[in-house]
DNA sequence: CATAATTTTGAAAGCGCTTTCAAAGACATC
DNA sequence: GATGTCTTTGAAAGCGCTTTCAAAATTATG
């Protein structure tokens, strides 16, 4: 080991109130590459062409200095904080948790930074909490859901670029981001109908997300199209809760109803209703087959292991972070949603007979 | 509704390059209330006294004017940027999902927010998230565990007062927060015990992890106290993963080890014992008992719902984040860490015979 | 009532960076 | 070689707030 030539000289500054005292400002890189602080600032931003003597001269001392620009005061110089709130409505949720997974890759290596908030499906909270964001001058939002009014939302997008993702929104500075849980939960019901099901049950969503509307009609669309009839009493009221599926078996199976396999809004749903089903001694797959979505985590490991509808949440997450890089940096956003695939797994059956 | 008065002259600043132009400054507030802008610095923060009419005259004008001060400004002039890193492993875990849940909460009341980055679980990643959080003159860190060097995070605890979660570590501004993991252990095994299992297989955790050595600790004490031999088979190795615990039944079943109970070392290892079991038709908790640690959301709806040690980490994830405050405070941190306790549910039954 | 001891207040200097603005250099043209 | 055009560079003015520092106003003291 070479000893270490110089070891920190700190001269330069007025040390005064600095908080950390080991910090390396830009000034101190501009002084010792001979240099103006405004060539540095240059450099780093790529803001304007600098002769490449002086270019090298910036760069060695940044290094040799160890200097990482302080974020903090390019906010507030430049009115970019490199930070990117996002409304999310659960952070431990297991399905808004991959999606801000997503993000956080995408974002981090642009720079960036996510700043997460939840809003907990309460319209109040997420106003409090966009808010807090826009107070802390995020460059951008990605809003999760939620039950934010549209005009509340577009009032937003008027300050800062937005990604909206699970919601549908047209306005100046708002990007709508959707899965086509349409064409998901046609899928899914096709594959129980064409497992002989003719009496399929479905376990419906949060009527207030468009989501849940949109799975139940492409359940509806499904049925209609093998030329199945509509039964209404099919039909159960859900919540995207392992409590609410729990309770839509329970009545179910209370009231007689006659079925051979049940498609579930989510799997979180799916997982309720198959406690349910083990409660009543009804086997999966064996007397009943079970289909949900968005293959979450759990569901691989469930008992059985669920079939399900492939959403990749995690790519979602991705997707808006791009979207949002694109809007930052004034180009026009290019996305590619994932399609809706079926992941077979063993809560479904051939009916037999 | 009677018509807002003034609204909203823009006469007074030097209206230059403003990004958004509506935005209210102390300054703007100074004027409209007749006084400097240190008074009304002032008054924001507490710093000083000030006479009760100007007091008045600049609350009123805060509100008429709806200033909400920039923290970004804050944060460049005063040090505090009234944010707190926190590194946690995976953002979407169930685990330290509710962790978050509970730092988030807690902070919230006090104006804090969270900013929330990944490390998992590689150490040069978590280097990099507390480097980023550090640039952004966060005022505080709250670490969840971890395989970040002591030496490490001392450096960091250096900088800025830190609250690590599941990790011993010594040092000024440093304060280490651990559940009573072999308390737990004990309960869970002591209650296979009483159920009349004398063979317990325990699945461990990721032995990098302090969290599964000590509950490893308390499976092993139990059984001692109980007078049961310490039987080195019956210590299958795990990672606290679904994936794990699978593989540990499978090489279980597979070396025909004689057990009739399994202690795995938290929720997610024993939901994928509890599929291995499923696959090898052993009955849960007919066969074999099983219990799991953590009482992770999933742990409730997991065929058969799963006993288990409750661990409250959003409280966990609550107090970590009040000893924050309360080291920022400069007040010595007062914490209270919740007492495991076992949930009984279905997955462990009194050994017949 | 003068003078000292306090308290309230404002002016001004930053925090570390970005961004005009204009001066200085480099290069091209006649 | 003089003049004009384009490029590189630095000085300086902020961004919105906090925080000395000292002056002004107030209160206490002899």
């Amino acid at each position: 080991m070479s000893p270490p030539p110089a070891p920190r000289k700190r001269t330069l500054t007025n040390a005064a109130a600095s908080p950390a005292a080991g910090t390396v400002t830009l000034e101190m890189v501009a002084q010792a590459a001979g240099v103006s602080p405004s060539t540095v600032s240059r450099i780093l931003n790529g803001t304007a062409t600098v002769s490449a003597a002086k270019q090298q001269a910036v760069e060695a001392a940044i290094k040799q200095l160890d200097f990482r620009p302080n974020p903090v005061a390019r906010g507030l110089a430049g009115g970019r904080t490199l930070s990117i709130g996002v409304l999310t409505q659960t952070i431990s949720s297991p399905f808004y948790g991959e999606a801000l997974h997503g993000i956080e890759d995408r974002l981090e290596r642009d720079g960036y930074i996510p700043i997460f908030v939840s809003g907990h499906w309460h319209e109040a909270e997420e106003r409090k909490a966009l808010d807090a964001l826009l107070s802390r001058r995020v460059d951008g939002l990605i809003v999760l859901a939620g039950r934010l009014s549209n005009p509340a939302l577009q009032a937003c997008a008027r300050q800062v670029p937005m990604v909206l993702v699970g919601r549908e929104l047209q306005g100046p500075g708002v990007l709508s981001l959707r899965f086509d849980n349409r064409a998901g939960a046609q899928l899914a019901t096709q594959h129980l109908i064409d497992c002989g099901h003719r009496r399929i049950a479905f376990i419906a969503g949060d009527p207030g997300q468009q989501d849940a509307l949109d799975r139940q009609a492409g359940y509806q669309q499904a049925l209609q199209q093998a030329g199945l009839p509509l039964d209404p009493a099919l039909v159960i009221p859900g919540d995207f809760t392992e409590a609410g599926g729990l309770q839509a078996i329970n009545r179910m199976l209370d009231s007689g109803l006659d079925f051979s396999a049940i498609f579930a809004a989510n799997d979180q749903t799916a997982i309720g209703a198959a406690l349910g089903l083990y409660r009543h001694h009804r086997r999966v797959p064996d007397d009943v087959s079970l289909v949900g979505f968005d293959d979450l985590a759990p569901a691989k490991f469930a008992i059985p292991p669920l079939t399900t509808v492939r959403q990749s949440v995690y790519e979602m997450g991705d997707q808006a972070a791009s979207a949002m890089l694109d809007l930052l940096r004034g180009e026009p956003p290019r996305v590619a949603l994932p399609r809706p695939e079926l992941v077979l797994r063993e809560s479904t059956r051939r009916l037999a007979g």
